[in-house]
RNA sequence: GGCCCCUUCGUCUAGCGGCCUAGGAUGCCACCCUUUCAAGGUGGAGACACGGGUUCGAGUCCCGUAGGGGCUACCA
């Protein structure tokens, strides 16, 4: 869609710091990110923190460190600077506080004095602030106001009539307007409230494009009313569908999140849990922006870069939905399996690392490439290979019995391991495609089978039953240390 | 309760009146490949919420019903 009636595309993100970054937020953070590059215009980052008594201080970084981690740049914001800063709402108070009374002036909004009795008692009769002080005269306001008695400024809104306005994903929306209240838009402690906050930052921070989640549809035509009552142009707007629970209930929410999948893991929701579950950012982005939004020719896996060229906002679906988690799974292991080898042993090392492995780089650059098509997240890593990185004084595996292959006691296993021995020590050339040809020819030669004498081998030197192929493993082992692994092997069989 | 939004395989989605005996992906199942596990290959089961219209023709437009989601704060 053009703007160019209304500048420069520009949109913005503005969480309010109550908490760590939530992948509902992130997901509208992003499609307004995507519309933002596509126009070649700007993102915006706004910390909307009106709310003294939830706010939590330190998480405009945490909100920053998220974005660093997904790579997605911010023009604009409480780290970058810009033009139209600061870019903290608790920052900008006495711009919303002018424009409040402002509107009070004008007549489009008033003093309202009721206490939080008043209110509890209007509440309890079920009908909601009755505008007593909607048409309180002048001079009686006045003499409430001297008496130093707290008050809120509140909407006017017009009781009567229709307001619609254009959602660029839904469409025309219209709405009665005696369904709403007289919104207070400046607290009593001179914070506004977000009704009033966004509207005067979109507008003097030149947002083209009001891009959040639909919880604010219902009071879009409270915005629309205030951005007439004060005389400014209008935005686009587009109200993105949310994410819902896995099962499709209720909205993902930062404290359901953590309940367990089907296969019992469980399912990640904070930025943090991604990193920490092992996802790289751009499978998480990829899985993103494929929610309400796909990219064409049936292709599900695209880099950033691509969606940037395709996407727009008025495709986005606008009905909520599950989410997939089990498809992000999926997406991060093909990541891991076509991402560069030196890119994955670097985020490799600090998960083993974070484990306890002492990690010798060269080698994991050589175990990373027989590892990217069995690790789903990086943390798998620590299952699947973590033998590679340790020093053994015993065959430490939790039960000897991994050693026994199909219909084989100690004994048969032990004997299968003793006469692998010499083939190692046979082999000048120890690549995995010689160790097979001479592994064969042992099988063969005792008369056991491939699998068996493989199997028996792989546990002997991996403690695992699932690993690595084995002879791939014993390569980057060494002769020296897969014979000595063998050896501990046997002797646990004593 | 009132208001608003939404509704295609379990899930994410394609579909913007005839190309749909509804396509892709994931998950699931089977087979193939195979030294385990994966990966890969092939195949399979699996959906237009329901009821009315409009139309020569409806998954696609309209209305109703049902279901789901959200809002209804001096929270965002």
């Amino acid at each position: 869609m053009s703007s160019s009636d209304r500048g420069p595309v520009r949109t913005r993100y503005a969480p309010s710091p109550t908490g760590p970054q939530h992948i509902g937020g992130i997901r509208s953070a992003l499609f307004g990110w995507l519309f933002a590059r596509r126009h070649g215009g700007q993102f915006i980052l706004r910390i909307e923190d009106t709310d003294r008594k939830r706010s939590v201080p330190g998480l405009i970084e945490m909100i920053q460190d998220a974005f660093d981690w997904l790579g997605l740049d911010i023009d604009e914001g409480p780290r970058q600077g810009g033009p139209f800063g600061p870019y903290i709402q608790s920052q900008r108070l006495d711009l919303y506080q002018t424009w409040a009374h402002w509107l009070v002036e004008k007549g489009h909004a008033y003093k309202c004095f009721a206490t939080a009795e008043e209110l509890a008692q209007m509440r309890e009769a079920g009908s909601g602030y009755d505008r007593r002080y909607r048409d309180l005269d002048p001079a009686a306001a006045k003499r409430l106001a001297s008496r130093s008695q707290d008050y809120v400024i509140r909407f006017k809104m017009p009781l009567t009539g229709k307001t619609s306005g254009y959602d660029m994903i839904r469409g025309e929306v219209t709405f009665d307007n005696e369904q709403l209240q007289d919104t207070v838009l400046l607290k009593s402690d001179g914070f506004p409230t977000y009704h009033l906050a966004h509207i005067v930052d979109d507008h003097h921070m030149k947002i083209s494009h009001i891009t959040r989640a639909v919880e604010w549809l219902p009071s879009f035509p409270l915005h629309l009313k205030i951005w007439e009552a004060l005389g400014w142009q209008k935005p686009y707007f587009a109200h993105l569908p949310v994410l819902l629970n896995p099962n499709g209930k209720g909205k993902l929410s930062k404290r359901k999140g953590r309940f367990a999948a089907a296969d019992g893991t469980s399912v990640p929701v904070l930025v943090q849990e991604f990193i920490d579950a092992g996802y790289l950012p751009a499978a998480v982005l990829n899985f993103l922006t494929n929610i309400g939004w796909n990219f064409g020719d049936d292709r599900e896996i695209f880099s950033l870069s691509e969606a940037i060229e395709r996407f727009d906002l008025t495709d986005v679906n606008p009905a909520n939905s599950a989410y997939p988690i089990a498809k992000l799974h999926w997406l991060n292991g093909q990541y891991i399996q076509s991402a560069d080898v030196d890119y994955l042993a670097g985020l490799l090392k600090p998960v083993l690392q974070g484990a306890g492995y002492a990690v010798d780089e060269a080698r994991l650059r050589r175990v990373a490439p027989i590892l990217q098509v069995r690790l789903k997240t990086l943390n798998d890593v620590i299952a699947m290979a973590g033998f590679f990185f340790e020093e053994w004084s015993c065959f430490t595996a939790p039960a000897t019995e991994i050693l026994f292959q199909k219909k084989m006691d100690g004994r048969a296993t032990r004997q299968v391991l003793e006469a692998s021995i010499p083939v190692i020590e046979s082999l000048a050339d120890f690549s995995h495609e010689r160790q097979y040809a001479a592994f064969k020819d042992l099988a063969k030669k005792i008369g056991y089978k491939n699998g068996q004498v493989f199997g028996a081998l792989r546990a002997a030197v991996t403690g695992q039953r699932v690993s690595p192929p084995t002879f791939e493993t014993m390569e980057i082992l060494g002769k020296a240390e897969s014979i000595r692994r063998i050896k501990l092997a046997c002797d646990s069989l004593e």
